[in-house]
DNA sequence: TCGAAGCACTTGTTCAGACAAGTTTCCGCG
DNA sequence: CGCGGAAACTTGTCTGAACAAGTGCTTCGA
């Protein structure tokens, strides 16, 4: 548990140097969608790397959908991937603009306490370790819609006292920082409102609540953050496409009715 | 892949074998969710391979988010088994089937009537045009587990009256008679359980319900069924799987706890 | 002029070795 | 018996080299 060193100023390895450089031309538009890139011997010398550390580094662009190519032809720059479902489905205030709404929120608490039982269990840590847990009202055009409740693991949490949680984003904060968010595993069921959730979300207390517990996990495995989303049933609910044939993966999207 | 314009069967290169075996072995069970994987020098010498191209295999199965791990720990096999969501997720008794748990149902209603104005809505049809509508209560081990209200257009639901709606499934008996289910619409929100609800389910007037609004959609394209699920939430809930790179689309699966 | 062969250049695959960094195991000391 | 620490083992990073395979430009010949 304890090598995890976010935050911590080391100089990262050498291939995900090059990809940062190269992850950061493009999105300068130094080089624009459709322009090839220098060639990995090119590269290989303007880092002072071997070629295995180079393609390395392609690898991890590729993987991420920045570029394209094959073989005996230079990688292009590709057209930025449609907004990743990943993030948009992970991620409130990215969903909230790519329909066209306006994310807010009201950050109710921010605390570093011993975690609880249930999220030491789906963090994989022992009860009573420190996690960051923050209690967010989400709102859509300023209507309450959603009551977030997360847990981190410390060394991630740690850099959430240094941002104005109502600015924005955590994950891209997050992200910004150098946490890697790979994966996530969402449970969805249905709860009734408790006092709290009733007050916050303007519903009377019982009123049933549309539930999303979360799990991520960052590109080494290690469970980051635990979280337990409420949503007013009225106002947000998920749907799935799925098809039987074209081995098309179903498609989940979070909508408001 | 794999082959030239000519047809010929080329073997493809050692990492996508060395891969490939890998992800036969977990789907086969062969290597268990949580099992270590053999340490690099073990798959080194079973392929007779290099660490490079070892690393290149492994890297594939990271990326697809099928092992995690990390430095000095062999990597494991993650949660993230690929059964073909689509008829696990529209039929119930194979869901239960493949969890090995045993379904069972007990059909409260099934008429034929004038379609209400929400399933004519979902439909496409006309307000009173005729519909089948079956209200089966869904056991899983013998307990109320859901409550499923379906409506069929008039020409598929009439296939219903010559089966034992209590003998299994009504989508394996409409595939045999020519049915062919494409494509579905799933939405996902939270009720609060009504007074028939409540009875059949055996909980109490007012509990939340995870409910499951379905369209199904025929090789056609013609709207085939609508449908309304509400699974006891504490009884069975969704999973939605997703990883941000290697463009897995996210995988959604019912699980009971 | 036009087509094809050839060549230079590119990426893809694979190997062998070395060191760094994290984890697990196990032995000896208190 | 318990605990600390060394040793063995594992994965991560990086190098340098070689050959295979695909692309595109050039050049040569008909």
């Amino acid at each position: 548990m304890g090598g995890n060193s976010y935050g911590q100023v080391v100089t990262p390895p050498l291939h995900l140097r090059v990809a940062d450089e190269l992850r950061g031309r493009i999105s300068r538009g130094q080089l624009p969608v459709g322009a090839a890139l220098p060639s990995e011997a090119q590269l290989c010398e303007e880092f002072a790397a071997s070629r295995g550390t180079v393609r390395q580094a392609l690898a991890a662009l590729r993987n991420e959908g920045l570029i394209g190519g094959g073989q005996g032809k230079p990688p292009v720059v590709r057209q930025a991937a449609v907004a990743q479902p990943f993030e948009t489905f992970l991620s409130f205030t990215r969903w909230a603009r790519q329909m066209g709404r306006e994310p807010g929120q009201r950050t109710v608490e921010i605390a570093r306490r011993g975690a609880g039982p249930i999220a030491a269990d789906a963090l994989g840590i022992d009860e009573g370790t420190p996690v960051v847990e923050v209690l967010r009202l989400r709102l859509l055009d300023g209507i309450p819609t959603m009551l977030e409740r997360s847990s981190f693991i410390e060394p991630v949490g740690r850099l959430l006292f240094d941002f104005d949680l109502d600015a924005g984003s955590i994950y891209e904060h997050l992200q910004e920082r150098g946490v890697d968010l790979r994966a996530a595993r969402h449970t969805i069921d249905a709860i009734a409102a408790n006092e709290i959730d009733a007050d916050l979300l303007t519903i009377t207390a019982g009123a049933p609540l549309l539930r999303e517990r979360r799990r991520a996990i960052d590109a080494t495995g290690t469970r980051v953050e635990y979280g337990d989303d409420r949503y007013r049933p009225d106002l947000v609910t998920f749907t799935i496409d799925n098809v039987q044939a074209g081995r098309v993966s179903p498609h989940v999207l979070k909508e408001t009715p």
